[in-house]
DNA sequence: GTTGGAAATTGACGAAACGTCATTTTTCTG
DNA sequence: CAGAAAAATGACGTTTCGTCAATTTCCAAC
């Protein structure tokens, strides 16, 4: 049989548990909240014991941590491709917008609390989101360099880009039904022509 | 007559009493950050006993929007002098950055944890958090109504210089010293002109 | 100025959640 | 299959929670 399985049972449990106590942990913060969660909580929402999250995580902020961190590992190779793809700069921020905007109306899950009181307002450096960040900052270091686009703070650039994703994000989804074409739209002309580039109402 | 002071020792005691709750909040979240920190923490930083802390907050969550809430309070003023006192689009939109920037360099405590520890995971939406940003909606509709700026989606250019503002600060208070001068006329070129408008880099 | 009562404070208490750890169960390996 | 390593379990002592009856403080009416 195909014998190219390098994975035991004790790797497959120990991911799968973790897995599961992720999922739970998403499914409880939006139900109770982030504050009002407990780990018995969010154990109870497996079928494991209660000593056993503790292998796996030393908190329940800890936990919370893990999952930003793997938003933002699904995220990257989404934004990669968006970067690999794009036949110029222009092309690039409008297709990693709309790859976030879409990425976040994914992830956006449809019961729960409130949007305004589930997300994390603060950006969480974690391993993977700093890594999308190195990510943007490169893209747009790179298009400078090429000449693509004016020479100017990269750092700041990132940083007001991301900022402009999540608030631009969090006001489409309050929206209904959420357009991310508008979106992404909006938020590329802005950043490229600023007033004047973003689409006029008529 | 002297204006009225209505104020007798009960409200005096209990606007004291309150407040000092707040100040012991805001240092114990500093110094834990806000998950590690305890109601008992906090109530310990002042000289009250450990019922009476739930005379004025139900919990740790609500103090830190209290928090919040006071500190867009003490904003909101300052936004609205920018607003007045401009005389074009371009200096509102200046003033008003350049207001936010030197705001979170005075708020930022120089002791504590690193600001990437320190705030909670929890959205906030407070009144006065909504105010200010329905002050800066209002204030670029009267601009666009005005023909000072293009008719965009105010809701998401309010967003978008929100979340500017917030990321560009964060990166600002990194560097050290922090130059609340380059990140205003950095933030105000990008949403006026976009990239283009940003200051170039030599 | 005294006094009755409303308002606020206090700290002790039971409940709930925490994090640990000795024990048991599962998995790997030789 | 046996012994060892790894992981899971849940009971336990500890910490924090939120409440509440008792107490203190303040106000206003007399």
């Amino acid at each position: 049989m195909a014998a190219i399985e390098p994975i035991g049972k004790r790797e497959k449990t120990k991911a799968a548990n973790r897995q599961a106590i992720l999922v739970a942990a998403r499914r409880v913060f939006a139900q109770l909240g982030y504050d009002a969660a407990t780990v018995r909580d969010i154990i109870r929402g497996t079928d494991l014991a209660s000593g056993t999250f503790y292998n796996y995580f030393r908190s329940k902020e800890e936990v919370y941590e893990a999952l930003a961190d793997d938003s933002a590992a699904r995220f990257r190779p989404i934004l990669r491709h968006a970067r690999e793809n794009a036949s110029s700069f222009e092309d690039y921020l409008h297709g990693a917008f709309r790859a976030y905007f879409r990425f976040v109306v994914e992830e956006y899950p449809e019961e729960g609390r409130p949007i305004d009181e589930r997300l994390p307002h603060v950006r969480l450096d974690t391993p993977e989101t700093k890594a999308v960040y190195k990510e943007v900052r490169q893209s747009l270091e790179e298009a400078m360099a090429g000449g693509q686009a004016p020479a100017v703070d990269a750092d700041y650039l990132a940083c007001a880009c991301i900022g402009i994703a999540q608030e631009v994000g969090s006001a489409m989804l309050r929206r209904a039904p959420p357009d991310v074409e508008a979106a992404a739209a909006f938020a590329t002309g802005l950043v490229l022509k600023g007033l004047a580039g973003a689409p006029h109402k008529t």
